[in-house]
DNA sequence: ATAAAACAGGACCTTTACATCTGCTTTGGT
DNA sequence: ACCAAAGCAGATGTAAAGGTCCTGTTTTAT
């Protein structure tokens, strides 16, 4: 449904909300979020590329959010390394359906837009605020 | 997001709807969905391991849905060949997680869960009577 | 019986996602 | 200047999804 890398880089973006503004190394996070070293790092390359992280090399440096909790949904995490892609055009290429989508892939697209608002509508921010939950990445 | 095997099988059953309760012939379906004929077998064959269609050899044979239009939703579809798998339990495996899922994934799950109502709030006969849309997989 | 129509199923190939490893470059402290 | 700490980049490996092909087996009509 949702990729593994997605997932990830999820982890990754809540560990650094939760300590933000403090730079985290790759390995701290990795051992916190129990995904692959190596790999996270590559995760976070594409999250940097995309402007949600910021990258520091050398010693005390690390990974930080390029933006505040509260600036950042968990939409644009997801887009950034596994955008969400809504249907916009007939998949068939049936010249008709071109811009009115049939009845099926406008169902489907329903579907695709229901799981983008949902998105959308939480930040970094609310995850860590919600007191209702546990906290996100911490037993106990 | 959705795999193309899901399109593929989506595409497959709006046909059989579209002609029921006459068998197609996995070939036509193939054609006039523009799915790869061998592919679509396999998919097919995947639809009648859980009872969504039929599968009749021999001379005058084909593919025919298990059930009415009206008796199959979109849902039906999609978790036949690549089930939704909502988030249940805590994927760090933190104890304390276990069932009360943290606030990232308790979003998470929110929004695979969206998808899921929107899937299962629409069946097959539904997609063929809608009179505001064009005709799925129908040029013209 | 036989032949043709249709699905069945296994072996195989290709592409993409997931993941690792190794050596390099940048950075800051001494 | 030097060294250790951190990320960087590219090659490589592995597994799963997507897709093809070939040979069977079942069914019906004649």
């Amino acid at each position: 449904m949702l990729s593994q890398t997605v997932e990830y880089a999820l982890r990754a973006v809540v560990h650094l909300a939760q300590h933000a503004p403090k730079p985290q190394k790759t390995a701290e996070i990795a051992a916190t979020t129990q995904v692959p070293p190596a790999y996270l790092s590559k995760v976070l390359q594409g999250l940097r590329a995309k402007d949600i992280v910021k990258l520091q090399r050398g010693v005390g440096g690390g990974v930080t959010l390029a933006a505040a909790p509260a600036d950042l949904t968990i939409l644009d995490v997801v887009n950034a390394v596994d955008p969400i892609k809504r249907i916009t055009t007939c998949p068939l290429d049936l010249k008709s359906h071109g811009v009115r989508l049939c009845t099926l892939h406008r169902r489907m697209d329903n579907a695709i837009m229901e799981m983008e608002r949902a998105f959308r509508s939480t930040t970094l921010e609310e995850l860590l605020k919600d007191p209702d939950q546990s906290v996100p990445l911490c037993d106990g």
